[in-house]
DNA sequence: CGTTACGTTGAAAGGGTTCAATCCCTGTGG
DNA sequence: CCACAGGGATTGAACCCTTTCAACGTAACG
């Protein structure tokens, strides 16, 4: 709670998020004239939308503290879930080539945002290249982890990947600093089989066995990997997510 | 092959593919600017890479005719199909945010590409905004497009797949002007297996009910489809790519 | 303290894969 | 011009992983 009133009053200059989110790169004034745009809301309280499907495109949105999900439905009105963002990330990227968002963002818990309104960045971007080079650079790892998400979908069984996603959300915790071993994660097991394209029952039965082996244990909220090497191989390929891919140096 | 001389001479100003490709919304003097960036050279033989998986990133490439498949492998070897392209779509977005190539594109038949050499493209965003704009635009489709793959993985069995990447295939040579009843498609069945997550087998065994059907005959490299009705319905909702979303305008 | 939604566990069923054999088309070389 | 080689496509049968269905346990919240 406290941590998230911090979030609330921060500015780009002493955040901590520095080195993950937009000003990557940025000298201390360019930093701080896009400090001057962003803008600082009451946090988002737990399923509470960032925006909906449908609703006209205005801002990206950068994650501060706390974990949301973007997601929309079938025709047939099954939920389709298309990632998790976690501090640092940003959300909306979706909405920018017809100007109405194609998803919904969700927080999953109490969550705070900065928002980049995108007709103030457009300017600021002509004025600082190397941040117009920034709003690509997501919109490519977009691409790129989109792409790895069905490289999961495609080749990998059912434990590799949730083996794999435990693994990646560990990295991403260790990229931001975070205990990486044992941390918090407020993310259904419900969401999780939805993300990965399985069921709750299979998520639940390779948890139990995850556990069993003294692998990773993932009770309530809280994540305990016991065994790092061993999950990692049973993952099989090294995740690449946006914020961790040992093969490439992200500029 | 005249076909492939012409499109190799041709500048954006007489290009068929305005309406589709990069020159979208661009006035004539800013479309005259873009062409003189605009590197045209010989067409691709079949099975010839643009560029490889780890290559540097230099440009931007606009395929004016043939088609090419984007690919990678697993670390286990196996070869991943993220997606095919055809006239006016834009491939290399991948590697905006590494300057290094994450995936490969090879050619699936003869075919051209306007080379657009990206620094020279950058300093000319930054004098034409809606060009700017243009580029974030391919981007976003790439990552809506991605999404929606990740939902014919995850929430559609063997039969949906396949009717709906033909139907897809079909949408996308009509809003190209083509015919999309019947149309030659230079893509192994292979190839499309494995875009889909399925076998070759499976594949085969379902083209065979679809002919059998009187839906869709696939023989050899035409395609022919009898009935669009029966076709859209057994894909299910109605797929959208870059260029064909009835739900959204795209700017 | 009840209600609701999530999580767990078991048994049965099914869709797609796997493996293997055969066919077919294309391109190559004698 | 024909024979042969090689990769892709087809077809059949057995198998297996995941889903499905159902029942029960459990945690959170009003």
């Amino acid at each position: 709670m406290a941590e998230v009133k911090t979030a609330f009053n921060a500015s780009c200059l002493n955040c901590g998020l520095q080195k993950i989110c937009f000003p990557t790169g940025l000298s201390r004034a360019e930093m701080d004239s896009l400090d001057h745009i962003v803008q600082r809301k009451p946090p988002l309280q737990k399923n509470q939308l960032l925006f909906a499907a449908g609703d006209p495109f205005k801002s990206l949105y950068a994650i501060r503290a706390g974990v949301m999900k973007v997601f929309s439905f079938t025709d047939g009105g099954e939920e389709i879930i298309h990632g998790f963002y976690l501090p640092g990330d940003v959300v909306g990227v979706d909405a920018l080539a017809g100007k109405v968002h194609m998803f919904s963002a969700m927080a999953l818990d109490a969550t705070s945002v900065c928002t980049l309104p995108f007709d103030e960045l457009s300017d600021l971007s002509r004025e600082i290249p190397h941040l117009n080079k920034q709003v690509f650079s997501i919109l490519s790892k977009e691409v790129v982890d989109g792409r790895l998400h069905s490289e999961l979908l495609t080749k990998k069984n059912a434990d590799q990947r949730i083996a794999q996603f435990l693994w990646s959300m560990a990295e991403r915790f260790k990229n931001r600093g975070y205990h990486y071993l044992e941390f918090r994660l407020s993310i259904l097991h419900r969401d999780v089989a939805i993300y990965l394209g399985l069921t709750p029952e299979t998520v639940s039965r390779i948890l139990a066995k995850l556990h069993q082996d003294d692998i990773v244990t993932w009770k309530k909220k809280e994540v305990q990997i016991h065994n790092e090497e061993a999950l990692r191989t049973l993952a099989g390929t090294h995740y690449c997510d946006s914020n961790s891919c040992s093969k490439v140096v992200w500029l």
